[in-house]
DNA sequence: ACGCGCATGTAACTGGTTACATGATTGC
DNA sequence: GCAATCATGTAACCAGTTACATGCGCGT
């Protein structure tokens, strides 16, 4: 799944400048993929010179030109395609979960810092994802939802929402045993009854 | 977060050859990270290299010599250093939910085909998971578990049962809406339950 | 005055994946 | 006989990130 096939989704919505097939992504799929410009505008470029979507540069006053692109029938049939040939994943690189793995080796504030960033972040994304979807049940450009946003953002708001509630949930007894330090970690009844407060 | 700084940390555990590496990381980072032998060997030679690591070939009867990889003092500051250094992020990639968000574009198979591979990976998982950490509170070698790997495997237990039993009880209910076509998408009764449902 | 939002792009770099190459042992 | 496990590595490839380059308008 690359960036292309992922600008080609975006551009399912309507016609979109690259700015904008960004912004929306990362409205919709923030907790799907990420994309930076920097991958986006050179895909962008290659479909043009495809055929799979065009091009039509708007002038702004003030501003430099805006280039809208707008997906072609060839384009959408490449998009199905490519999805079809896509098999279902889904992998997680978390350089937070691993922190909290060596969290023995680290200074406690480290630790901290790694957990309150983390769910800073989270609750801001739970936050107005709530604000966006909860209130008007809208997709994109004022079009109703199909059932797969409905789907994909649900999944999204479930997972978040016990992510974060085991992270806070477990944050003041896991720093106090990071306190306690290793020689609490021998198999006694302290280490038992964390194990029934995790779950 | 590269492949040099995880197998530093999973040499914390004890000497071991870059094969174990990888199983290690498999066992205990699955739902974490994920590395291949063609990005842990060249990791390992750059380690030994810098002296943050120790080789040892050991013969082996009618099989290739292996080779230990053991920590040094260097290596375990080094660790630590390049831990402290790494922000705390939690990302994740997920074609499986690019699928379902396009779902409307594509057969019933492949959609189907799509939600069954991922329940069947992940129950796999949970399923493993459950059988190595649920009857023995072990780590890695026979040690008991610091509290940062309880956390970690813990959050991996969580978040993806609920992952899980999001997808399985969506299933049915959205493979039904997309029977139903575009024309049923318009914000009605269906829709709204539909809504609930998803909490 | 500063930073953010709009708006587009390039180039170098980084880092991981995939495929290939080799080969014996164990269990079904 | 075939697949899996043990065991190491290389090389080509792919794809995304980061930093840079440009520039105006608006709000505080």
């Amino acid at each position: 799944m690359d960036v292309r096939t992922l600008s080609l989704g975006m551009l399912t919505h309507g016609p979109m400048t690259g700015y904008e097939i960004k912004k929306c992504l990362e409205e919709n799929f923030r907790h799907i993929v990420s994309a930076g410009y920097g991958s986006i505008y050179p895909a962008l470029a290659e479909l043009a010179a495809e055929d799979l979507v065009t091009v039509t540069s708007v002038e702004q006053e003030r501003r430099p030109d805006k280039k809208v692109y707008e997906l072609t029938p060839r384009g959408r049939e490449r998009l199905v395609a490519d999805l079809i040939l896509t098999e279902s994943r889904h992998r997680v690189r978390s350089e937070f979960l691993v922190l909290m793995y060596f969290a023995h080796l680290l200074p406690r504030e480290k630790v901290e810092e790694a957990i309150d960033a983390i769910v800073q972040q989270w609750e801001g994304w739970l936050y107005d994802d709530l604000a966006r979807y909860e209130t008007r049940q809208e997709g994109v450009a004022g079009e109703p939802m199909t059932p797969g946003m409905r789907f994909a953002v649900g999944y999204g708001r479930t997972v978040l929402t016990a992510a974060l509630a085991y992270v806070k949930r477990q944050r003041g007894s896991f720093l106090r045993q990071l306190e306690a330090g290793p020689e609490d970690l021998v198999p006694t009844s302290a280490h038992r009854s964390e194990r029934r407060a995790a779950e």
